[in-house]
DNA sequence: GAGTGGTCTAGACCACGCA
DNA sequence: GCGTGGTCTAGACCACTCG
């Protein structure tokens, strides 16, 4: 298909895939210039929108770059960007084909100290609920959660039992749409960490922040660790 | 806008920044039945096509999942995934306003131990080209990269002189286009990586894992740590 | 079977950005 | 100015999947 020209495509998947495939065989190399629209349409024997539409996905995907009258052209160092799924801890242990059990360590009602009020860009004297927890995998620590949930902005959080109910999945049906910021990095384990994640003080952990705000208030902020094998992973 | 009913849109993007807005107001809870495209187009006065196009996007980003016959249902918890840019490390470092610095630490070629040749999915004797290589941002060290490049996936690697071009560098301009995949950790420093580092052995540090495959064959293998203090970051 | 989303088409107009 | 991509339209047919 690559070489042999006037090949015909039926759908915008098809296009997609040639066109990738006539990168990728060197055809355009990167910093090239491809063919505009209306020729890859004629070419293809399909229509102007359906080239459009393959092409706006190899610009979603950091292929190709675009500029109205200069044309399309493939990226010399493709942008790349990892698309990382974020699931509930719970079905991130069952899909692992272990058994999940959720333990609730430590649940205090307080006006938090003011480095995370600051952080947390609440007003003074805002009390927030602070929960600590343990997922389990096989009965073996599997991540501990440090939560801080603002009580100015899910008042009912004051009622509920969270040594049912993980926090996780209370908000998630409390808190449906807001936007969030991620961040991974690495620790060290402090000796409470160690103590519940069972390993040495010190030791390594991956850490995963997260903090969720809504119309312009954070909601919560919650720290993730795991032991430090523990691999996000994705492939693109 | 959200409540008013026979609102009009002029666009793809009215139309899905209005139903976003729907969502977060509650009108559309999680697990909720958003009326079908024929009936949102009228009520926007626009084109099928052009609440298509809305929708598609919102089930991009995870807001919304779609089914033929049963319609188009706001997600029960919503975002998923989140997008991670994997810049080149100079430019990561020079969008932090600091001096980039590259300094190669060792190079040599070898026939890899076992363990790395099952990991790369080698041939037995296929010789590698095992990198090592430090990033300074600032002139501190910012980025210790060890490198595995498949000599027989790449025989040019064997002339270039990585004294003066860093390994990543060199290889998006030889191996454009590729499946990767990716995975962060966390890990402890060896001694040699503290020195490296200028950090204490056993100090936690922030692992990337990047394999690359162009047409079934590893082409290279990279493990990146970074202090543990790195963040990767992401919003949505 | 019938209703929904998924896609294609042919044509049109617009907006940007280079000359 | 003018060529390119960006988008919209109106209509059509198809494919999936639910009841």
């Amino acid at each position: 298909m690559a070489i042999g020209r006037t090949c015909v495509a039926k759908n915008f998947g098809e296009v997609k895939a040639d066109v990738l495939m006539r990168i990728m065989g060197g055809e355009w190399p990167p910093g090239s210039l491809i063919p505009n629209e209306q020729d890859l349409a004629v070419e293809y024997g399909v229509a102007r929108a359906t080239v459009n539409r393959a092409m706006r996905e190899l610009v979603d995907e950091g292929i190709v770059e675009r500029k109205r009258k200069a044309g399309t052209r493939v990226r010399q160092s493709p942008v790349r960007q990892a698309r990382i799924a974020i699931p509930l801890v719970r079905n991130e242990i069952i899909e692992l084909g272990s058994v999940y059990r959720y333990a609730l360590v430590r649940s205090e009602i307080l006006v938090p100290p003011d480095w995370r009020r600051a952080q947390m860009n609440l007003k003074p004297e805002t009390e927030v609920l602070h929960l600590v927890a343990l997922h389990f995998a096989d009965g073996r620590p599997y991540q501990l959660e440090d939560r801080w949930i603002n009580l100015d902005a899910t008042p009912t959080a004051r009622t509920v039992d969270f040594s049912v109910v993980s926090p996780n999945e209370w908000l998630v049906t409390q808190v449906p749409f807001s936007s969030v910021e991620i961040s991974f990095s690495a620790t060290s384990a402090d000796p409470e960490q160690a103590l519940m994640l069972c390993c040495e003080p010190r030791d390594a952990l991956f850490r995963v922040e997260r903090q969720t705000t809504w119309q312009g208030e954070t909601v919560t902020y919650v720290n993730l660790v795991y032991h430090r094998d523990h691999r996000m992973t994705t492939s693109y």
